[in-house]
DNA sequence: ATTTCATCCTGGAGGC
DNA sequence: TGCCTCCAGGATGAAA
């Protein structure tokens, strides 16, 4: 459920609190979030190697790759944490009662609590001994930080359009997926589509380079303007000190389905591409290319 | 090689 | 009130 603005929200919380304290303790609840990409529990040995190799380190760094969250530590390893879909973290006061669903427990030297909530449990946590995000470790692979395309900020106007021009499928899809584009999920996708006046089921393929210089000038504006306003909350995002995002008042079309386009009244359409739901607007955001932009 | 599909979970909302 | 169905910020391995 977060998406790169929520992860960056998450991780600049963090780097304010937590590096330079020690980890005086960690519990864990559930094995079945560590080190696994689906549901292979890992056995509860490797679990209390790894968590005997944390123990007793300094926080060095908190820094996000796409929705991955990565804490550094002093030994040079690192704890990698996707969220999933509602995955948080929550610091507070040891004797603050547990959240339901808190399924891993950091205790940090200040004394204070880093504990990790996810009610879905598709959050996953990793653990590595050296922390290269660019290493072909092959733990690094199977937490699929080796597959991750490059960060919007950190994609040129002309290899977004290359990417583009050699993908056959639909554009929505394309920007879900994190091995072209990393960090956009279901809002920012539908969002960015929508400032750029791009219908979500045009095919990648006969995007024009105007309109893919204008999506990528999309997504940045909209992706640093939900960073400034904290993120989008719905049901359960909030930041590492418990405050709601205020992006969700600035969204124009994401679950704004029946209600008028906050630029031409038109109202707004849900449908479902590749299963996930596409909200936008049908005059904005035109099926067919506008003819002056036809080459 | 690419692309889609079902699946992993829990809980809230809405229909009857 | 209860029961049922549908839906949700994501990512993956398997199948097409």
């Amino acid at each position: 459920m977060p998406e790169l603005p929520e992860v960056e929200n998450i991780a600049r919380g963090l780097a304010e609190v937590i590096p330079g304290k020690k980890i005086s303790a960690i519990s864990l609840m559930r094995n079945d979030i560590v080190n696994c990409p689906q549901n292979e529990a890992v056995t509860k040995s490797e679990v209390e190697n790894i968590l005997s190799k944390i123990v007793g380190q300094k926080v060095s760094s908190v820094s996000r790759r796409a929705k991955r969250l990565l804490i550094g530590l002093s030994s040079g390893g690192a704890v990698l944490i996707q969220l999933g879909m509602t995955g948080r973290f929550v610091i507070t006061e040891p004797q603050t009662p547990l959240e339901k669903h808190a399924h891993l427990i950091i205790t940090l030297s200040s004394g204070k609590q880093l504990r990790f909530v996810d009610h879905r449990r598709f959050g996953r946590v990793w653990y590595f001994d050296q922390l290269d995000c660019n290493s072909p470790d092959s733990q690094m692979i199977a937490a699929g930080m080796g597959k991750l395309g490059p960060e919007p900020f950190d994609i040129s106007q002309s290899d977004l359009f290359k990417l583009l021009s050699r993908s056959d499928r639909n554009i929505k899809t394309f920007l879900l997926d994190q091995t072209k584009l990393a960090g956009l999920g279901n809002i920012y996708a539908d969002e960015s589509l929508f400032a750029s006046g791009i219908h979500p089921t045009r095919t990648t393929s006969e995007i024009t380079k105007q309109e893919s210089a204008k999506l990528l000038k999309s997504i940045k504006s909209i992706l640093k303007k939900s960073i400034s306003a904290g993120g989008t909350s719905f049901s359960d995002y909030r930041n590492a000190y418990g405050d709601m995002g205020n992006f969700l008042n600035m969204l124009k079309v994401y679950q704004r389905t029946g209600k008028p386009c906050k630029v031409c009244k038109t109202a707004i359409e849900k449908i479902v591409i590749t299963g996930r739901s596409t909200h936008f607007c049908p005059k904005c955001q035109p099926v067919d290319i506008k003819k002056d932009q036809a080459v």
